[in-house]
DNA sequence: CGAGAATATTGCTTGCCAGCAATATTCCCA
DNA sequence: TGGGAATATTGCTGGCAAGCAATATTCTCG
């Protein structure tokens, strides 16, 4: 299953949410989810597959962490396009100083 | 459908990248893709639907053209874990230092 | 060893989505 | 006005994914 396939389900996205604030046990998870226990198993396992959280045994428990960098080729997909949203702010930013015409450009370099 | 929902299926996302080069009718998109009509033209309307792209009506033709604002949601919801693949070549750099310096006390607090 | 806790796996059902063919719609032009 | 081009809509099917209950597995501790 694609990254893309795997950030589609909005309870994965909300389990890497919040493995964004600390590194959880299955059972905090299922405590914070609308959902049984073995279906956040099997969103972990998709997650875990995708390679966007790592786990470590511990004792039965198992501590999901988040891997935030399988989120990089998310990222890089979006990059090519962040430049037509820019545009849009360009030109937002040239109606502006034509409406004003004080010369006191705030420009800032792109990102990338 | 959610943005997210819309980005998984890998012919969409070809769409997007096919307008980011320009505008293109849906005859010239079929043509580009490994589909036929009618599932071309659905997988428009969901995008349109999302608002990641939008049409011109030229007399028979439909002219798409790409609406990259739509994806800032994603971007938005990607920014925050930007900062943890950004931790994790910080993490690298600490490692290197210690190596080079003596390698005492390089331990270091993980997540927050 | 036995019990119980924590998690994974299995088996099943349900609903939805992608795909296509067929048809409808809309427009231009002869 | 009729025909053909371009696109949308409809109706259908197959497959897959999400959900749960039940069960299996793995570990700790008394």
């Amino acid at each position: 299953m694609s990254t893309f396939a795997v950030l589609a389900e909005p309870n994965r996205r909300l389990i890497l949410d919040l493995l964004r604030s600390g590194d959880r046990t299955v059972t905090d998870l299922v405590a914070a989810l609308p959902l049984a226990q073995p279906t956040v198993s099997k969103h972990l396992k998709l997650l875990r597959e995708a390679g966007l959280v790592q786990v470590q045994p511990d004792a039965q428990r198992r501590v999901y962490r988040l891997r935030a960098e399988g989120l990089q080729e998310v990222d890089a997909w979006l990059a090519p396009y962040r430049r037509f949203w820019a545009q849009r702010l360009d030109a937002l930013e040239a109606r502006l100083d034509a409406i004003e015409d004080d010369g006191s450009g705030a420009d800032q370099g792109e990102q990338i």
